[in-house]
DNA sequence: TTTAGCACTCCAAACAAAAGAGTGCTAAAG
DNA sequence: CTTTAGCACTCTTTTGTTTGGAGTGCTAAA
C-alpha cells in the first residue's frame, strides 16, 4: 500500500478515536473504530495501526486490557491535521449571529452576550477580553471632583464603553480647572485614539514658551497625570467570563481538586489575561492543549482563542476553556465565527 | 437532679456534638463527647442523653452503628442557645478592622475588600449587598449624549459610588439641554437623597402654570424619565460575592450535583439578592439554616447575614454562605463585626 | 497486507468473611 | 432516681477471592 495512503488512514483512525473519546469519555476499542470505519476493515488491522499510533505517542492505554485514549500529543496532531480544512458553515454563522437578538447598545452588552453564547454553544467556559485601550477612540471624557485631591474620570469611547477611574492627585484642584481640562481634551481629541492624547499634551507643553503662564503648565501637568493614570489602569486590561457551571457535568470534575483549581483560576483573572494577551498581535485561531497553555493549573485543560478587530486592527481576543477532552472542530469554528461577529458588532457600535 | 441543670447539660452535649461534627465532618460518638466533657461522665450516660436528643429531633444517626450528626433542627436549637451570649471580642474586631490596609477611596473597594475578608476568615463564600439607592445621597450627576436618543448617566453618590446607566429616550435631545438638566439637578439636589429628586421634579412641574413654556415641560419630562430609569435599575440592586473556591474542600462537595447547583446560584445573582433583601429592614444578625433559607437549591446550606448602616439607616446586608455544617459562632461574630466596620467605613467615605 | 483465532492480561463487579465502631439494654452500684 | 460497667447486637468498612468480560498482542494462514 502506498505510504501516503497508509498515513492518511492512520490519521483517519486517530480522528475516530478522538471523536469517540470526546463524546463518550471512555477508552476506545479497536472494535468500535472498526465499526466507525464502515466495517470494511477488521478490528485486527485497526489494532496494528493503533499499536503504531501508541508507538508514536498519540494514544495510550490506561491499562493492558483497555481501549485507547488520545494523549495531549494526540489531540495536538489531530488538531494540526484538521485545522487547515475546517470549513466555515454559513448557516452556522447566521445562527450564531441571530443570537444577538435584543438591541445592543454598549460594548459591555456585546461582550457579555458573546461570552454567554460561547459557553452555551460549547458547554464550556467562554472568555472575552475587553478591547485594549490603544484601540479605543475617545468619544467623551468627563472629570468630576470627588474630594479636594481626588478626581473621578469617566471615559466614554466610540464603542460606548464606559470606564470609571478614581485618581488621586498630589495637590488640590479646582472644579473649574477640571472643566477646562476636559473641555480641552474633548474638543481636541474627540474621535481620535485615546493613546494620542498623552503625546499630544506633552507636545503642546514643549511648544509653548516656558514662561507663558505658570498656571497653564500646572494644569497641563495635571491633565497628563490624569490621562496617564487612565491609560495605566487600562493597560492591565479586563476580561469577562461565564459558564463555569457548564462543564461541571464532565467526568473530569469528579476529582474535586481539579474543580477547585479551575475555580481559583477564574476567581483571579490575571493569569487568564496573561494567556490571552500573549497572542494579542495574532489575528487567527490559536489552540493550546494541556501543558501547551504554559499554565500548570491548566494542565488538564485546553484553551482555544481567536482575535477580534476594531477598525481593522487587532483589539482583543475571545475564546473557550474546557477539559482537553473537548470538541476541537466545533470549538474552533465557533470561536472564529464569534470573533468575526464580535468585530462587526463593535463596528456597528461606532456608528 | 434538678431539671434545669439537666437541661443545661443536654444543651452542652448538643454543643459538643455540633462542634465536633463541624470540625471533623464525621458522626460523633458518645465516647468522643464523654472525653470533651472532661471525662467526668461516662459514655453510657452520654448515650442516654443522646437518645433523648435524638427523640427531640436534634441529632440523628446515619445508620445503626454510627455516631450522631446534628440535624438542621439541631443546628437551629444550638444557634438559639448560643446566639444570645456570643461575646464580641474587641481584639478580633481590631484584627478584622486592620485588614482594611490600603487606602480605600470608593464604595466598590470597601465592598470588595469586605467580601474578601468574610470569605477568607470563614472559609466560605462572602456576599455583600450594595447599598440600596434610597439611602444614597447625590454628589454629582453627569449626563452625556451617546447617540441622538441615547444618554449615558453617570451618578456619583456621597459615598463615591459610581453608577453608569445607558438610557434610551423616545425623542432626540440636544447636548445643551442635557447640560441644563444636570445643572438643575446638581445645584438643587447635591447632598440630598437621590430618591427626593423624582418627587421634587414632579412637584415643580405641577407648580408651574401649564403654559409657561412648552419647552420647559418637555425638558422636565425628559429629566424625569432619566431619573426614574436610574432609580429603576438601582432598585434591582447589586451584589458582590467572592470565595467560592474556599468551600470546595468541604466533603459535602463530593457530590458534584451540589457543586453544580451552588455554581448556578452564584452565577445568577437574583436569588441571592432576594434572600438578602428580605431582611433589609432588620438591623441585626439573621441565621438561616438549611431549608429555612426558603430557597430549595440551598437546602444543604446555611446563610448568615447582618445589616449595615449609612447615616444611621439600614442600607444593606452582608453575610456568608456555606454548608449547614459551618462554624456558627465564629460566623455570627465575624459577620456582625464586619457589618459594623463596613458601616463606619461608609461613614468615612462620606467625609 | 490483511485477517481469523486464540491465549493472555487486567479491570470491574459480585460475593464472603472479618474487623471495628458504636449503640441499646440490663443489672448492679451510688 | 441517676449513673455506669458489661455485653450482645447491628451495621459499615475493609479486605480478600472469585468470576466474567473486554480488549489486546501475537501467530499463522489467506
Amino acid at each position: 500500500m502506498n505510504s501516503r495512503v497508509k498515513e492518511d488512514r492512520k490519521n483517519l483512525i486517530l480522528g475516530h478515536i478522538v471523536h469517540a473519546y470526546v463524546s463518550t469519555a471512555t477508552p476506545v476499542s479497536s472494535k468500535i473504530v472498526a465499526a466507525k470505519m464502515g466495517g470494511k476493515i477488521s478490528s485486527a488491522t485497526i489494532r496494528n495501526v493503533m499499536a503504531e499510533l501508541e508507538e508514536e505517542g498519540f494514544i495510550e492505554q490506561p491499562h493492558t486490557s483497555a481501549g485507547r485514549v488520545p494523549t495531549h500529543a494526540g489531540y495536538r496532531h489531530y488538531v494540526d491535521i484538521v485545522e487547515g480544512n475546517i470549513r466555515f458553515e454559513k448557516r452556522q454563522a447566521q445562527r450564531l449571529a441571530s443570537e444577538y437578538t435584543r438591541r445592543i447598545r454598549t460594548i459591555k452588552e456585546v461582550i457579555e452576550r458573546t461570552s454567554h453564547i460561547i459557553s452555551r454553544e460549547l458547554h464550556n467556559a467562554g472568555i472575552v477580553m475587553w478591547p485594549s485601550i490603544d484601540d479605543l477612540y475617545l468619544k467623551h471624557l468627563e472629570l468630576i471632583k470627588l474630594r479636594s485631591e481626588t478626581v473621578l474620570a469617566v471615559l466614554v469611547t466610540m464603542t460606548n464603553a464606559v470606564k470609571n477611574h478614581v485618581i488621586n492627585l498630589d495637590r488640590e484642584i479646582k472644579s473649574s480647572d477640571l472643566a477646562r481640562i476636559s473641555n480641552y481634551i474633548n474638543s481636541n481629541y474627540e474621535h481620535k485614539p485615546f493613546a494620542d492624547i498623552s503625546e499630544g499634551i506633552r507636545h503642546a507643553i514643549g511648544d509653548k514658551p516656558q514662561e507663558e503662564s505658570r498656571e497653564v503648565t500646572h494644569m497641563a501637568e495635571t491633565a497628563l497625570k490624569i490621562v496617564d493614570r487612565i491609560f495605566e489602569e487600562n493597560i492591565g486590561n479586563d476580561l469577562y467570563w461565564e459558564g463555569l457551571d457548564n462543564f461541571m457535568d464532565e467526568p473530569e470534575f469528579n476529582d474535586i481538586k481539579i474543580t477547585r483549581r479551575i475555580l481559583q483560576i477564574f476567581s483571579e483573572k490575571d493569569d487568564l489575561l496573561k494567556l490571552l494577551r500573549r497572542d494579542i498581535s495574532h489575528r487567527g485561531v490559536k489552540v493550546y492543549i494541556g501543558e501547551e497553555t504554559g499554565c500548570d493549573v491548566l494542565n488538564e485543560f485546553s484553551l482555544i482563542t481567536c482575535g477580534y478587530t476594531l477598525r481593522g486592527r487587532n483589539a482583543g481576543r475571545l475564546g473557550v476553556i474546557g477539559p482537553t477532552r473537548m470538541d476541537y472542530d466545533h470549538s474552533i469554528v465557533t470561536v472564529r465565527c464569534l470573533a468575526d461577529i464580535l468585530s462587526s458588532k463593535l463596528e456597528e457600535l461606532e456608528q
